[in-house]
DNA sequence: ATGCCTTTCCCAGAAAGA
């Protein structure tokens, strides 16, 4: 089972590209972030053409959740606002969308950017990353078959960011935050699938457009993962990171994450064969 | 470097991203 992850910024601007992005790799699941578009616009049907089932959570201009399947899923989970007990507007991000898949409890996940250390959004990030891990120990345990995959907004290692040292005052990768997703982590014994595989070695899912960082062929921030489970991460195969997606025009800022994991998959009239190899 | 670019709102320029 392949299973991928993509911060789209913008599912209409990227439309295409996320098209032909299915037609070549042929995920099973596809999980997207910020879609940016409410619900009643979201442009399902290129994707329904090619056999995925399209369950998205969105809001209008910001954040916005979706899973491409191959298949249908069941246990929607579209937000966990009703855990959170924020007053608006922190109560109503559409940041987190739940689904289960070939007995696979898949998350697509958007995290809070939280701007700078002392902004209100920082402090939101900070809860958010709390309220989340209480709702996931609430609802699973480690043994459980659970994948979360997307923008965390943090970058958890020092090999995960171009330049440690300055990165350290800036968002994503403070002290501070690093220290949110660690203590988030412990919710389920959380594994980090691309550091599980590959423990060496710089790697990262977004570059800055400001400062044209892929073009000059510098590094970015490794801010996107998959978080599973240890009963998941046993069956872990394969891990990547498709650099080239980033490279095309009018690219997203972030690009594909993908891990794949020794669970057959059963339920589907999906005929298209599944592509073993990787990145 | 308080910079760089991209997207949304919708038609001007602010807000947000990270």
């Amino acid at each position: 089972m392949k299973i991928a992850s993509w911060n789209v910024n913008s599912i209409r601007a990227r439309h295409d590209h996320v098209v032909n992005w299915l037609k070549t790799h042929n995920p099973d699941v596809l999980c997207l972030q910020e879609t940016k578009v409410e619900d009643g616009q979201f442009p399902k049907a290129a994707f329904e053409d090619l056999g995925y089932t399209v369950t998205i959570y969105g809001q209008k201009a910001y954040n916005g959740v979706a899973t491409l399947s191959r298949g249908p899923v069941s246990d929607i989970v579209s937000s966990i606002a009703d855990l959170t007990g924020f007053p608006p507007p922190f109560n109503d991000h559409a940041r987190v969308l739940g689904v289960t898949y070939n007995g696979v409890r898949i998350y697509s996940v958007y995290a809070p950017n939280g701007q700078e250390p002392g902004a209100p959004a920082f402090e939101f990030k900070q809860q958010w990353f709390k309220n989340f891990a209480a709702y996931l120990k609430l609802h699973h345990t480690p043994d459980d078959l659970v994948a979360l995959g997307g923008d965390f907004n943090i970058a958890p290692l020092e090999i995960d960011v171009a330049d440690p040292k300055r990165m350290a005052k800036a968002c994503g990768f403070t002290p501070e935050e690093r220290a949110w997703l660690a203590e988030w982590q412990k919710c389920l014994d959380l594994v980090d699938s691309y550091r599980k595989l590959q423990p060496e070695g710089n790697a990262y899912s977004w570059w800055d457009y400001r400062s044209k960082a892929f073009e000059r062929g510098r590094g970015g921030m490794r801010i996107d993962q998959w978080w599973v489970t240890p009963a998941l991460a046993s069956k872990l195969t394969s891990v990547g990171i498709d650099i080239d997606e980033r490279g095309k025009d009018k690219p997203s800022d972030h690009t594909v994450i993908i891990v794949e994991v020794d669970v057959p998959v059963a339920n589907t009239s999906f005929t298209k064969p599944i592509q073993t190899t990787l990145l």
